[in-house]
Order: structure tokens, then C-alpha cells, then sequence
DNA sequence: TCTGGGGTCCTAGGACCC
DNA sequence: TCTGGGGTCCTAGGACCC
């Protein structure tokens, strides 16, 4: 009988990501408290090992830290997701220099199979990747390393909270550590079990990733689902997970933004609903792609518990897939304005493209539809908009910007340096 | 006053069919 | 009064992730 080759992943992941990507542009943010917001200037999405210690949240609202971030001279920057998206390709190459089959799990982070390593040191391997990672990037990293993705997961947070890992921390697999790391391990913390799900298992008497390996596997898929049985599975280091190294193609794309102010006529909502169908089509193209689906959604603000509360969607077939503007764009406005009501305060509209086909269109038996037109029409448009600058042609329905009262509120925006005339770096 | 955006997967339940 | 059962497909909603 021939064992199973024995598996090993690693898991790299950026510290800080965002704010560290601020400093590489700005080195005079080290050592200051650093945090980086969300759209519509609404929440903390990143923050420097500094602003962490001051007790500033993740995901926390601006306006509920506002005082810290005055007192203690926190630098507060807008998200600059070009740039992060740079940065992260880079570092992934980096790491490709090193191990071969890697799969980009996220933008800060990256799984590398490291079974095929068996014989050489893996401490010294991953303290080259992270030297060098910091040396060609300016991206601190810490790495984990286990015998299962969820294992190299707690492995890679073990890493970035004890100093004595320097940045690199192995998950043990003998006893009596193993169970000694899994019990230190609050479930609350486990990959894959979030709020919900953790609350529950502590209402079940089960706190920590050792006591979940301790639930039968069947119980666990019955009590919650087979995702959270593989998890626990996992932990007790059994693969579920494969490394995916293929980029699968997207399934459904997404253009929404919450309003700068609630809105609550059609003439508004309407613009909003064009401009993201607007964007989601563009997308679409510049990723060679075609849509059967079209969905608008539209939501009251949540937080406003003394407001009527209305969030709804709409949705249609598209026949034959398109990637057209104006044929998303007049659905998307048919579909808004079946789902609008008289009479809420609206505080978010999107529009959701799904059932994409990336091959080859298939030939439309049923429409009418000049496609060659079209295709070179949408050429034209996306060329324009390339050379000429974002939004240069759009359709009327989008409404004139400088009217558009739903639009982000965007107080803290760094100027445009590079993409907005008025917004040029001057010298006098 | 002020609370992000973009994804994936799973499951329950309804519609429909035989 | 009694009121099938199983399969498939679809969708909405809920959970998770970064």
C-alpha cells in the first residue's frame, strides 16, 4: 500500500495591507498610527499596527472614532485600490520566484503548496520568501505553515501575534502541542466560522478550535452545514480544501454604492441605477465577457429604524448574452422602475450582471440585433473612454454630475494628481 | 448628522413534472 | 373522511470570506 503524500500548505498574507501599501509611497507614516476608509468616507477597512493599538476597530465607522483619530494624530487616507492591486501582483510574483503552485486567495493574501518542498528546510524557505518579499516590495508578510489551508491560516495568525515567530510560524502536529495550539485557538477565531455561526457553538458549549475536533463530523454537518463540517474536519487535520492554482472565471459582477444623502425621487434613483449599469457593462467587456442575467436591487438605510424600512429586487433574462450598454442599461431602468415605491428614503441601488459566458457568443436565432454595430459601437466607447479619461462619453441617463445629489460624499479624497486636470501637482 | 463593496457556496422551499 | 411520492430546477436568503 502506498501512503498518501503527506500535504503542506503555507499561507502568506500582507500585514496590514493597505496601510502598509500607504507607507511604501510615504515612508514618513512608519511608526505613526495609520488608517485607510471605505467608500462614501463610512468605515475603517485598514489600520497600521499603531492604530490598532489605539483600539481602533475593524470595520468601524469614522464617526464613532472620530475623537481618537483627532486626539492622537492619526493620518486618515482614502482607499487606493490601483495602487494595493499593484502592490499585491508584485508580491505575488515574488513569491512565485519561490514555490510554483500558488493560488492568490485574495489581494493580501496567497497559498502556496508546499508539499512538493518535502525536503528542504520550510523555516528557512518561508523566512527567505519573507525577506525577500520585503526587500523587492516594501510589504512586511508573516507566513503560516500547516498541514491543511485552515491549519496554515491559524498558523499564519499565530505568526503575526508572537513576536518570538519573527513573522513565521509552523502549526505543531505532534502532542502535546497540537492540542495545546488548538485549544488556545478561541472558535470565534476559527477560519470559516464567523459571528453567527460562533455564537452558536459557544450557546453549544464549544469555545475553542480543539473542542470543534472533538464533535463528531456528522453532528456538525447536521447542526450547521457541510462548510462548517469541513472546517472542523480541517482543524483536526484532514484536507478538505485543494489548492485552486486555476483562476476560475467570475460568476456574477456587482456595481452598488450607498448614496451620499437618501434619495427619494425616481428621477435620482434612476441616475444612480444607469450609472452603475453603465459600469457594471464596461466591466464586463474589459473582462471579454457576456451576461444571461440582469438584477436591480434597491434598499432603504438600515440604521434608520424610524424610517419604513423597503429593500427589493428585480430581476430578468438577458437573450441572447450581451455585454451592450444600452441593452443593459434599458433593462436595468425597466427593472428599477418596477421595483421603485412612492414614498421611502432610498440609501443604496445596485446592479448585479450574472450567468457570464466568457467563450464565444453564441449566435442569436431569435433577436434582430445588429451585432456587428453594436460591437463596434461599444469599440468606439471604451476606446474614447481609455484615451480621454473615465466617463468621458457616457449615456444621458446617467444625468448631469454636477446635479447628482446621491453621489458619495468623499470629504477626505486625496486629489486626482495623475487623472484630473484641475487636481495637477503645481509648482511655483 | 455620519455605518463599504464585491465575491462564493450551501440549503430550504416552491414550482413543476411524471 | 381519505388527499402520492420522488426528482429536478430555480430562487431567495443566509452564512462565510477579504
Amino acid at each position: 500500500m502506498r501512503r498518501a503524500a503527506k500535504r503542506m500548505y503555507a499561507l502568506v498574507d500582507c500585514n496590514n495591507f493597505y496601510a502598509s501599501c500607504e507607507r511604501v509611497f510615504d515612508p514618513g507614516l512608519e511608526g505613526r498610527p495609520v488608517v485607510v476608509l471605505s467608500n462614501n468616507d463610512g468605515c475603517v477597512i485598514a489600520r497600521s499596527q499603531e492604530a490598532k493599538d489605539l483600539g481602533i476597530g475593524m470595520g468601524e465607522p469614522i464617526f464613532k472614532c472620530r475623537d481618537r483619530i483627532d486626539a492622537q494624530g492619526v493620518v486618515v487616507r482614502s482607499s487606493n485600490y490601483t495602487l494595493y492591486q499593484d502592490l499585491s501582483r508584485r508580491v505575488v510574483e515574488t513569491i512565485g520566484q519561490f514555490v510554483p503552485d500558488i493560488e492568490v486567495y485574495s489581494i493580501d493574501e496567497v497559498f502556496l503548496d508546499l508539499a512538493p518542498m518535502a525536503g528542504r528546510d520550510l523555516d528557512e524557505l518561508c523566512r527567505t520568501i519573507r525577506g525577500t518579499v520585503r526587500q523587492w516590495t516594501g510589504i512586511p508578510v508573516s507566513i503560516g505553515v500547516g498541514t491543511t489551508k485552515t491549519l496554515a491560516k491559524a498558523a499564519n495568525r499565530i505568526a503575526k501575534r508572537t513576536p518570538e515567530s519573527r513573522g513565521v510560524h509552523r502549526f505543531p502536529e505532534d502532542e502535546p502541542e497540537r492540542s495545546r495550539t488548538l485549544e488556545s485557538i478561541g472558535i470565534q477565531d476559527v477560519w470559516g466560522i464567523g459571528r453567527r455561526w460562533s455564537r452558536r457553538f459557544l450557546d453549544l458549549g464549544i469555545a475553542t478550535a480543539l473542542d470543534l475536533t472533538r464533535v463528531p463530523p456528522t453532528e456538525v454537518r447536521r447542526n450547521f452545514n457541510v462548510v462548517a463540517m469541513r472546517t472542523a474536519l480541517e482543524l483536526d487535520g484532514v484536507p478538505c480544501q485543494e489548492l485552486e492554482t486555476v483562476v476560475e472565471p467570475r460568476q456574477t459582477l456587482v456595481r452598488s454604492r450607498s448614496f451620499g444623502e437618501m434619495v427619494t425621487d425616481w428621477t435620482d434613483l434612476s441616475e444612480a441605477i444607469a450609472t452603475h449599469a453603465t459600469r457594471a457593462a464596461e466591466k464586463l467587456r474589459a473582462e471579454g465577457g457576456r451576461a444571461g442575467r440582469i438584477s436591480v436591487f434597491l434598499n432603504t438605510n438600515r440604521f434608520r429604524e424610524d424610517l419604513p424600512q423597503y429593500h427589493r429586487s428585480g430581476t430578468c433574462e438577458l437573450l441572447p448574452h450581451t455585454d451592450v450598454t444600452p441593452v443593459i442599461l434599458r433593462r436595468a431602468l425597466e427593472l428599477g422602475r418596477g421595483i421603485w415605491r412612492e414614498g421611502f428614503h432610498y440609501k443604496k441601488a445596485g446592479v448585479m450582471l450574472s450567468e457570464l459566458a466568457f467563450e464565444h457568443p453564441q449566435s442569436g436565432l431569435f433577436d434582430d440585433r445588429d451585432h456587428a454595430r453594436d460591437e463596434r459601437l461599444m469599440g468606439v466607447l471604451d476606446r474614447i473612454n481609455r484615451t480621454m479619461g473615465p466617463r468621458t462619453l457616457q449615456p444621458a441617463a446617467v444625468g448631469r454630475p454636477e446635479r447628482q445629489r446621491w453621489q458619495m460624499k468623499r470629504a477626505h479624497h486625496s486629489p486626482r494628481y495623475t487623472t484630473r486636470w484641475s487636481d495637477l501637482p503645481r509648482t511655483r
